[in-house]
DNA sequence: TTGCAAGTTCAAGTCGACTTGAGGTCAAGA
DNA sequence: TCTTGACCTCAAGTCGACTTGAACTTGCAA
């Protein structure tokens, strides 16, 4: 198959040309060529950006994603890691968990005022000394 | 009970005088007046930055807490807000159980490269027609 | 051949939640 | 009274992942 323009992998991932160019002066991924000033693309970068894409979703950034791909064609992805990230997630699952249980008590809690409720109010105790744990990072989706 | 020093409420909340004094700035807490320059809290501010952390864990942003403390002392936690924050969250929640599983499984898989693993193609699909959902940003714990 | 949409580079801007630095003030203990 | 360390203000910096803008070049359809 033929080499790709950087409107076409813009295309066929969803990430802006801009994000593409970015990725590349990262290092995150590579042109084969050029034509003329442009930049051509080997549709292998699809599979590429899917790993990117993956890793992101994981919670690596990009520098760690950069790491993966070390010298050496195929991606060296540490089973290690994954495991560690996975826990990780789990973590952050455990304490989003315990927030929601919070919020939609909270919801259709009787109490005229938040305050009132003992429920609440432990959770907010908590919230206090940190158990909850602080700003997990607003998910910000990407423009596209 | 008195009024508490700056360092005092840091001490006591675990968040730091600078951002305390953000905090203020925004409209988050107020301070009730001053010893010479220094600035002076009453001791309820702890309850109130209780509630900043809880507000912030469940992922507010400040400026959205601080509508909540709209005008007339106590907070104005609307109920359907409330409701839609836990279900975001609950929606945060799968995206990352899939995620987690999707890495353990990776993590385990027997073939020699990621690459040749059915299932992890299957989520690096997924992933890269953002079914899997773009980047929850990295959890940032504070220095405190 | 020409027009121009789409490409290019490089620097700077954005967002959120703070932190840091410089330079100044002052309450309180010795 | 003097010292000093904690506090103050205000501006600027930080982090990550991109986006945006300005100024410029060019492949390609008409």
């Amino acid at each position: 198959m033929k080499d790709l323009d950087i409107a076409e992998v813009a295309q066929r991932s969803g990430i802006r040309a801009s994000t593409l160019r970015f990725y590349e002066e990262k290092g995150l991924i590579s042109s084969v060529g050029r034509r003329g000033m442009r930049r051509l693309f080997d549709p292998d970068v699809l599979e590429r950006l899917a790993l990117i894409a993956l890793g992101r979703a994981a919670g690596f950034s990009l520098d760690e994603i950069a790491l993966m791909f070390a010298p050496g064609g195929r991606p060296r992805i540490d089973r290690e890691m994954l495991s560690a990230k996975a826990e990780e997630l789990d973590r952050t699952i455990r304490r989003l968990s315990a927030m929601r249980d919070g919020l939609k008590h909270a919801a259709d809690c009787p109490e005229p005022s938040h305050m009132d409720c003992p429920t609440f109010r432990r959770i907010l105790r908590a919230a206090a000394t940190g158990m909850i744990g602080a700003p997990t990072k607003r998910p910000r989706r990407p423009l596209n």
